[in-house]
DNA sequence: CTTAATGTTCCCCA
DNA sequence: TTGGGGAACATTAA
């Protein structure tokens, strides 16, 4: 479900209706939700009120009058106001309005009390200029597309995100990050801002279930213009799209369009 | 039955 | 230390 958009998005939807609001009790049942002590954390949380949350990278902050209640939604974690619970219900807030539910099939997501992942993210890809985002290219001899995939060098992009900025800036997924010229390096810094500010407006994409905090979908899948289009014609040049594993992760591209 | 899926981390090797 | 590849983690859907 999460990349920064999906966040960006389930942040907005929850923060009316979690600013203030008292957590009255709190439960949790997936040693890898919430690995540790489970009910210490629902102690530590019980009580608690959510001041204001927040999106870093891929997180959910939610400061609370005392502490911070950290979230990764993982692969296909969901935040879901006022919903039903399911089998793969692992996170149960009880609100002193209304109830929050943390849903996760794959179990990849986290629930935490701590904020030390957060802490170790590189810069959000929004706030970054393009002196520094240049800078930071030219240090690393990686492919581009495994660089942009670490959280410690960008926080926030996801492998939806990475091969849509690619294509949008004309640069290869296996393209060598230092040997980028500073005209290339410009036009994925412009790409990346563009396809997650458009990402946004469109709340995200829903490839397949992701929802907000009142569990609607996403409308950006729909102008994908490489990911999820292997064989399709790429919508520049009608070169079939091909897709290859880089970084361990599908990647797709046009032959045609994007230069290493 | 096999493969791949919006993510992260760890291990092995060069 | 850097970087690439693969596996592991759980579950579902094609």
């Amino acid at each position: 479900m999460p990349e920064l958009p999906e966040v960006e998005t389930v942040v907005r939807s929850l923060a009316a209706r979690l600013k203030d609001r008292r957590i009255v009790a709190a439960s949790f049942t997936s040693r890898f939700v919430t690995p540790g002590n489970r009910k210490r954390l629902a102690s530590i949380l019980t009580g608690r009120t959510i001041r204001s949350i927040a999106r870093r990278g891929k997180f959910i902050v939610m400061t609370l009058d005392q502490g911070t209640l950290v979230v990764h939604l993982g692969m296909t974690g969901k935040l879901l106001i006022d919903g039903v619970s399911t089998p793969h219900t692992h996170g149960v807030f009880t609100l002193d309005d209304g109830v929050l539910l943390y849903n996760d099939p794959r179990q990849f997501g986290r629930i935490e009390a701590d904020s030390r992942r957060v802490q170790k993210l590189g810069p959000e890809p929004l706030e970054i200029g393009l002196e520094e985002f240049t800078k930071r290219l030219r240090s690393r001899k990686s492919h581009v597309k495994p660089l942009l995939l670490n959280q410690k060098f960008l926080a926030g992009l996801g492998n939806i995100y990475v091969d849509e900025a690619l294509f949008g800036a004309g640069i290869h997924p296996l393209a060598t990050a230092s040997r980028l010229t500073a005209a290339r390096a410009a036009r994925l810094h412009q790409s990346i801002r563009d396809v997650l500010t458009l990402a946004i407006e469109h709340r995200g994409s829903s490839t397949s279930d992701y929802v907000d905090a009142h569990g609607q979908r996403g409308n950006f899948q729909i102008l994908h213009r490489v990911y999820g289009r292997e064989g399709e014609p790429c919508v520049n040049c009608g070169t079939p799209i091909r897709k290859i594993v880089a970084g361990g992760r599908g990647t797709h591209f046009c032959p045609k369009c994007q230069k290493r």
